[in-house]
DNA sequence: GACTTGACTAGAC
DNA sequence: AGTCTAGCCAAGT
């Protein structure tokens, strides 16, 4: 059987996100490699657009630790998201994030086992 | 069921 | 260094 992967894509998504623990990062090209499409990424962000209350979406950066929010509300969310992110801990290289610091490793069997 | 949109990425100029 | 183009595909209309 298949497991339960026939959840939608957003769905898988969002469940990788709210595992992202605190003071890590992970680009939307390598949530969507963990959803098993890593040619995904855009709409890894496109689901985040919809970003459900709770979810850290401010621990979901763009390729090399750079900061794409472009969220709605105020016109530079991603100011936002850099002062969440170093709430937390983490440390910035000029505009981007320090990946090679808080870059999210996915422990063997970070989607298996779910709950 | 076809068209449009999109918080991406990588490569080219 | 920045700007542009192309490609990929799910969900909304």
């Amino acid at each position: 059987m298949e497991n339960s992967r026939k959840a939608s894509f957003f769905k898988q998504v969002y469940r990788v996100v709210g595992a992202i623990p605190p003071a890590r990062v992970l680009t939307y090209g390598q949530i969507a490699a963990l959803v098993g499409a890593p040619y995904l990424a855009r709409q890894v962000g496109w689901a985040m657009h919809s970003c459900p209350l709770g979810l850290p979406w401010h621990r979901v950066v763009g390729a090399g630790g750079r900061l794409l929010t472009r969220s709605p509300n105020p016109p530079g969310g991603s100011l936002q998201q850099r002062q969440l992110l170093e709430q937390e801990g983490v440390l910035f290289a000029g505009e981007r994030v320090d990946m090679s610091r808080h870059q999210f490793i996915p422990p063997r069997g970070f989607l298996k086992n779910r709950k």
